[in-house]
DNA sequence: CACGATGGTGCACACGTGTGCAAAGAGGTG
DNA sequence: CACCTCTTTGCACACGTGTGCACCATCGTG
């Protein structure tokens, strides 16, 4: 009665399959197939008594077979360069909210912005078949865009806004630019004229933008930038650098100059520098003010509460993820850039007189 | 001449498969496949032309095809309650170290400790049929427990020391008690007797650990524990909670008591606690000490600098990892307790007359 | 009763890869 | 030359699922 060409399914202790169900139910595994889908070809009751047994043996489809059979894996893979940053935290949970929601899983890989990294990373995720990929890595370059737009995987960027060579990725980010100028202008309308830029060397493409906006905003104020009040982190070649503590190594340098407030390319930089005037006993904001980015949670916790600028952090990842879905659902989708918010804290005042 | 029998494989713009190779080499695809394994098998001068042929191509394995065949997706789940905090961060880091090196992808879940949620990621995962299973969740329900042991899966948790029911998973944890008695012995020594705590109510079982050796502590010190000295945050169903604003609230019911000095659960609390002290006027060290635990990079850069517990927290991951690819390759693995180190910085000093 | 329409089911193939086994070819030896 | 051995390759199946198409049964109608 049994047909014995099939060896013994129970050895391995395999999860269950439609082809067993379909052998208890005396029926094919096509009309398994399609009654677990619900399809109306098949007989109400038969749908039934397979659903029920079915569920009774334990049935979990098996999504990599689902996957080779259809196209589609269900899968999105997650570049970022650093999961201690804060920030790249609230992007994450953003997105993943979003890509549970639509049943989708994520694959997580950290790049550390190391070049040869990267690529191993986009070549993992095309030998799994990703249908996408959103990446939030603090730095492109050019070998991984390139890479990344040769083979047609589609592909979100956050806070990558398109320059040059970049214009053919999607992107959805905050402006830079504008975000510098809110900091800035909030500088000067306390009245302070000699303000000083600590950036960062390693994430040249947003540091280049934020500083532009701080020089603009200087300039349309009749401000002549000095290129004492300019200090930025040296590009070390270990990947694993803290914001923190080079913040606090470079603001020291900016004493000899007259700087009255200081303006910092993120929370963490700002951190250290609020460090390194505690311990050279300047009092901000009373003898230094001191302007962030970013508005990480940190920021309202430290002493003074950081005046930074608010990143939509949750939301750039809820739309990067959103983003992509439609761009999978062939819906025509367009860049995006939101806007940022000036959060004014204790860590700035007027300048000393 | 060509087999007109296979439909235009060029349609779709489908990557190539080895198939398509073999066509080009004029072989079979199972030649391809040795040669593309290096299987001695196959002649050195084929083997050769079927590797620079694939490079030429582009081939690019499909890993959702081999993980059907070999019974292997080289593929691992990562249950987490939230990204955003920052001690799950250092974690997740170490975890994500281990499995790049070993060629090992990770699907990220983040459960909000949400019962519903946590079952639904785990049914996911035997979907895709993971290898295996990291959770580093705070809090591990029955029903979860239940369903993980349940369904045989390798599983290895973080911070969940077996009680009772878990006793059959593996796990990777740093030592709450033991660590909880370093700090209030560390007070202790200060010279305080009346030591309050400030826990956490949604993360009862490292909460009830930390809370053991807080009252054994003082008890051994001949301290009689005052149940004024207690607070707890609340179990709210709103499962997004903010540590920080429950540690602020919590304080001031201390202060009826007399307490001197406050160990807290985690970092978080403890940052919560010194913003209340702020407000309240309440100098720290000098007239309340406070001890935190985790030692998360925030408790370095509040004013002043926290005491605290320091969690291996990279190292956590590391191992965690490490015991999962043991397993999977069948050898003797054993559950791994963590020592804790305390770290005195300037949030602790002597009492005040 | 014969024939067509309709609804339900199974066959067979596809997705892309890996592998046991047979077969074919080459080369050596009696 | 016949036979055996060894090397190299292809056939065929497997992994688990989905689906076009053909087949069969049943029913209705002329």
């Amino acid at each position: 009665m049994g047909i014995p060409d099939r060896p013994k399914r129970t050895s391995a202790r395999r999860p269950v399959s439609i082809q067993d169900i379909a052998e208890a139910a005396g029926v094919s595994h096509s009309t398994v197939s399609r009654a677990l889908h619900n399809s109306d070809l098949i007989r109400p009751e038969v749908r039934l008594r397979v659903q029920q047994l079915a569920q009774k043996m334990g049935y979990i489809p098996n999504a990599v077979a689902q996957s080779l059979k259809g196209q589609r894996t269900h899968t999105v893979g997650l570049v970022i360069s650093s999961i201690a940053d804060p920030f790249a935290g609230r992007v994450v949970r953003g997105i993943e909210e979003i890509a549970q929601a639509n049943r989708i899983s994520l694959l997580l890989s950290v790049s550390y912005n190391d070049p040869e990294r990267e690529l191993e990373i986009i070549e993992t995720f095309q030998r799994r078949r990703v249908d996408g990929v959103i990446s939030a890595t603090a730095q492109m370059r050019g070998a991984y865009v390139q890479r990344l737009t040769q083979i047609k995987m589609p592909t979100v960027m956050i806070n990558q806004q398109a320059d040059s060579e970049a214009d053919r990725l999607l992107s959805v980010d905050a402006d830079d630019y504008a975000g510098a100028r809110l900091a800035v202008e909030h500088l000067l309308s306390l009245g302070h004229r000699r303000i000083g830029y600590l950036g960062v060397g390693n994430r040249w493409q947003s540091n280049r933008r934020r500083f532009a906006g701080y020089c603009d905003t200087l300039s349309a104020a009749g401000v002549a930038v000095n290129a004492q009040w300019v200090r930025v982190a040296p590009i070390l070649n270990n990947p694993r650098s803290d914001d923190v503590v080079d913040g606090q190594a470079l603001l020291p340098a900016l004493l000899g100059s007259d700087v009255t407030a200081v303006f910092c390319y993120n929370d963490l930089i700002a951190v250290g520098a609020l460090m390194a005037c505690r311990e050279l006993g300047i009092v901000v904001p009373e003898q230094m003010s001191v302007v962030g980015y970013d508005d990480v949670d940190i920021a309202r916790y430290v002493t003074p509460p950081l005046t930074t600028v608010h990143q939509p952090k949750l939301r750039l990842g809820e739309l990067a993820m959103q983003m992509l879905l439609d761009l999978l659902e062939g819906q025509a989708v367009h860049n995006t850039s939101l806007a940022n918010e000036l959060v004014v804290r204790s860590s700035t005042g007027p300048p000393p007189l």
